[in-house]
DNA sequence: GTATTGACTTTGGGATCCCAAAGTGGGTGA
DNA sequence: TCACCCACTTTGGGATCCCAAAGTCAATAC
């Protein structure tokens, strides 16, 4: 059980990243004591961790001024952790102690497999197969010796898709058989990279397990421009909802 | 003026850097209020900091207990920031907006250019090539047109040599003429590599701004292992005081 | 009519108080 | 003598109080 201050942080961003607030809303302490009926020393280490993430900013006068993240933010904070996790792919292919995470990786890969071959595309068979691949990036991130990746992932985790192996569905897959076929085919595509990015790793082949990696994280630029292209003006809070992670984001009040 | 908190938060920090606390020390909120004088408040906010910094951990019972970094951590640390450095560096040299910020990587090439030439590597020099040096950096971080990457760097600064612009000097280097060759030779080649990947971004090659960053960064990491070879067990204090930046991590009570 | 100044209000930082949970030690019973 | 249980202490989370600084508004003087 989190204590109340994180939860009122999860509270608080969740409320911000879904746009309850309108922009450049100056919150007060104060109000927030109030909505939230605690005192104001949890609200005050929830602002100041909020500070810290970046969704608001102190000083500037009096009052906390909301800096709602954009899609620009997210996928620029989504280059970064692919940027960072084809570091690790590159380390770790050349760590000796990657024999350890192999085979959950291997076990990851033939999960998701298995979920693409029975063809649901439901809520259920989504969130495993998202917990198969956050299976799949940790034990890269965990397995490539340099501890200071997933701590430096885990301080930008925070924002919607940046989640340990967060992955991007398409809203509007059940539209039609073609959606569907196209969202099915995405996520073999994105399979078939992580058995690359495997293979690369376990044969000990930095180059191609790096470039790889890289592809693979810039498959998500991808699809999320994709999603803005044909949906026009995407919300970050869309955005939330094309990913399964999101059920984790969720505070539990 | 920074509030109580901060200082409060950069005091212990540098203390624990320093080694002031033996190895797995549990630090009550009470304890450092005493030696501190001042109330739980900023004691609570300045410890939450330091735990998002993971320079202590919460939990597992009661009391907070020291996670003081290691050599290793610091050196996987840099390698972190090189390889966000050296995305940056990528990014820029296709950023239409790069012009803005070539002036001042120039200057800052010129101006350490110049200190080289003087021949002095006393502490002011010293200081003044690294403000030029971290000129160099933040430009790359500022004018890639990824705002995430820098912030990503800011989140992870606090560890020394992760300062921005953060610069390696050999502590022995006036022990002998050799060394001072030695010396100003590292300085010389370093600058080199800044000119290498000012002319790539100028010029709006990728490939080649990304790889001479990432050498750059690498030979941060080739300095330290030197050092810590020729000198036995290092510690995370001598590599401080090795850095440039180590003045303005000081705290300033 | 406008600008400046002074009083009042708002608001965040710091200190103190209270409480619940976890740790600790001693006493008692088997 | 050892184990278990209960009381006491320690400690961190939350609430409340106080204060100083900043913002605001109005009144007065020019």
């Amino acid at each position: 059980m989190d204590s109340i201050d994180a939860q009122l942080a999860a509270q608080i961003r969740h409320d911000i990243i879904h746009g309850a607030y309108p922009a450049d809303e100056r919150l007060s302490e104060a109000k927030l004591c109030e909505t939230h009926k605690v005192s104001r020393t949890p609200v005050r280490l929830a602002l100041r961790l909020l500070e810290r993430e970046g969704i608001v900013q102190r000083g500037e006068g009096r009052g906390y001024r909301i800096v709602s993240p954009t899609i620009t933010d997210i996928m620029q904070a989504v280059q970064v952790r692919g940027h960072l996790e084809s570091l690790a792919a590159r380390l770790m292919s050349q760590a000796p102690e990657r024999e350890n995470y192999l085979s959950h990786m291997a076990e990851a890969i033939e999960t998701i497999d298995g979920l693409i071959n029975l063809g649901r595309l439901d809520a259920p068979t989504m969130h495993q197969m998202q917990s198969a691949n956050e299976l799949f990036h940790t034990s890269i991130l965990d397995g490539c010796g340099n501890d200071y990746i997933g701590f430096t992932c885990k301080q930008i985790s925070h924002l919607p898709m940046l989640a340990a192996g967060s992955m991007v569905f398409d809203r509007a897959i059940t539209n039609s058989p073609k959606r569907w076929e196209e969202g099915l085919f995405r996520l073999r595509i994105g399979n078939a990279q992580h058995q690359v990015i495997y293979e690369a790793i376990e044969l000990g082949d930095p180059v191609r397990a790096e470039g790889m990696m890289r592809e693979h994280s810039h498959t998500m630029i991808t699809y999320i421009e994709t999603f803005e292209k044909r949906d026009g003006n995407l919300t970050v809070s869309d955005l939330v909802s094309f990913s399964a992670a999101a059920q984790t984001d969720m505070p539990k009040l």
